[in-house]
DNA sequence: TATATTGCTGTTACATAATAACAATCATAC
DNA sequence: GTATGATTGTTATTATGTAACAGCAATATA
């Protein structure tokens, strides 16, 4: 596990011990291996990097970790990054997904998601979750 | 098949020829599938509603549509709806999907394109495709 | 401490979603 | 007619995600 890794898993010990959750061991593993798995990895990745574990016991950890806004699903990759900035609406996400280096950047762009909210109003929809994935190409690769 | 979907058959019919391309049986059967579907199917729903294609059929009938501009490919939902509105950037999408009476509407919002454009001008990264999925609950089940 | 209760894990099996590979067929051009 | 490329039919396989249930661990209650 890498340094700063170690650290942001005590971080989070901390703050979902605050708020009662439970960070037991799988749990703790696979946001170490999200933390530090180079790329965007889908589950079986995960399966993979981690070595002796069941794809169920992943999944289980990944829906834990996108329930405490601790992960996001990119649901045009099936594939899952870790988030630990603490922006507003965890249920929300923005990604910008390179298709020739495959990297892939998460953004905040609070002005997007007040934007889109602004547009909706006037349908009456009540937004709940966003997902907002762009592909294209990122300025290294332009 | 519905009559308005004869239609509309007919139109793609002439605008794919137009083009080039074969509107051939398994891409006809497939696409007024789709148009008929109440609700918005997943790939083998279609399978299924059609009666005796295989999957593989189905999977290739929908990459052509999606590819004409003809469908869009739900992310979210594994689902796929039809698309016959004439607009520009057929390569984003933008759907409201509702968690409780699960309709799918989609939107053609171009001041949302514009406004993330402009947004991610400055992060200089080219946009090939978005996708806009936001879920919630519509008008009628707020 | 005993003992419910609840949530979490381990394991197996299964379900759903999508693709690979290759032969056969069809459309078009020469 | 024959060649060429695109499309289809078919089978098998891979990839992705869940159901179900027994066992275990943490917390609550007595
Ligand atoms: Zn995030
Ligand atoms: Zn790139
Ligand atoms: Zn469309
Ligand atoms: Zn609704």
């Amino acid at each position: 596990m890498q340094a700063k890794t170690k650290e942001t898993i005590a971080a989070i010990e901390r703050k979902l011990t605050a708020k009662g959750e439970r960070f037991t061991a799988p749990r703790r593993q696979v946001m170490a291996t999200l933390l530090d798995y180079d790329g965007t990895p889908k589950a079986y990745d995960i399966v993979e990097a981690m070595g002796d574990v069941k794809p169920m016991t992943v999944y289980r950890a990944l829906d834990f970790l996108v329930a405490q806004g601790l992960a996001h699903r990119i649901e045009s990759l099936n594939a899952y990054a870790p988030c630990v900035e603490s922006h507003c609406a965890h249920k929300d996400s923005q990604y910008l997904i390179c298709e020739k280096c495959e990297k892939v950047e998460e953004l905040h762009n609070h002005a997007i998601d007040d934007f889109i909210a602004k547009q909706l109003l006037k349908d009456g929809f009540k937004i709940e979750a966003k997902v907002i994935e762009i592909h294209g190409l990122c300025s290294d690769c332009t």
